[in-house]
DNA sequence: TTTAATCCGAGTAACTCACTCAGAATTAAT
DNA sequence: ATTAATTCTGAGTGAGTTACTCGGATTAAA
């Protein structure tokens, strides 16, 4: 359970690499995915809704390419992964800005496991919270790194 | 993301009813779903992953049943969902027990996201260990419920 | 004008989820 | 002994999600 999908996993990747060259130099696409080792153009999808939630920057056309929109040390993880994956919320009672939803159960007055969700997703929402972006960041931009193809989507079960 | 599935919410309501007749009689599972509202033959299947864990004890034939094997109070929420939603890793590189394994990434020397999924990791399982089942039990059995068939199954997008 | 890049929408194979269905095995009550 | 109530087991399934790919339009530097 729990597990985040790949596009958080890739989105977070690519915040990191665009931390690395902050104020540096724009990155495109083609560049970060053959040093992340992602496809290129799985990475335009995600990369999209980081623009859309203005998180990084991006200039068209040749010599283009995308930078963040602010330095790594404002960008809280929380921020990243709810905008690539959705609400951090564990089920469906609750959301992330504290507005509540209605479930079948809690209209009936019945909803026992909501104190578990509610402080699962306390902590979930904390500790993302307390990581930046540059927390993330070594200072080196390590060397360019091919992964074979099958090693991507290792899932555990059980 | 990180929402759980209604394999751990309907077991984990499984359990808090079962801990609310605990010592007291057996439950049926046609008895559960009628007053939880929730569909018979899936619980079935999820009962079975309970019972191998040996969190619940069966007995067959008419008038059979469920109870607990343990004490709700020495039933932690970690167990349980960990049965039924398998690892609560949000990332294959981390495994529940601290065993690792390996991914495309490790290997080649360059996980970056490694830390935060182990912190996320960490505050998901303490904060899951830190609940035991009786604190989820309201000390009176509430009325047996209905739950219309149209709000299963609710999500919420973004 | 070529080339390198972002942008955009659609499509898809594989997988997972949330169940249902059919029936066998076991036991209590009649 | 028969019936009824229950647990057990395995298989199937429709809808949805995931993790991509494909094809092309747009923009801008060289």
């Amino acid at each position: 359970m729990m597990h985040i999908s790949t596009k958080g996993e890739y989105g977070v990747r690519v915040m990191i690499d665009l931390a690395r060259y902050y104020n540096k130099k724009l990155r495109s696409l083609t560049d970060i995915s053959q040093d992340e080792g992602l496809p290129v153009q799985y990475l335009e999808q995600l990369i999209k809704k980081l623009r859309d939630a203005d998180l990084v920057m991006s200039a068209r056309g040749a010599h283009g390419g995308y930078q963040l929109s602010r330095p790594p040390e404002e960008i809280r993880m929380s921020e990243v992964l709810s905008v690539l994956e959705g609400a951090l919320s564990p089920y469906a009672c609750l959301s992330v800005n504290g507005a509540e939803v209605a479930c079948g159960w809690d209209k009936l007055g019945s909803c026992s496991t909501r104190s578990l969700w509610a402080r699962l997703q306390e902590a979930i929402i904390s500790t993302l919270e307390s990581i930046t972006l540059n927390e993330l960041v070594d200072s080196e931009p390590p060397a360019p790194i091919r992964v074979p193809e099958q090693q991507r989507n290792i899932k555990i079960q059980l």
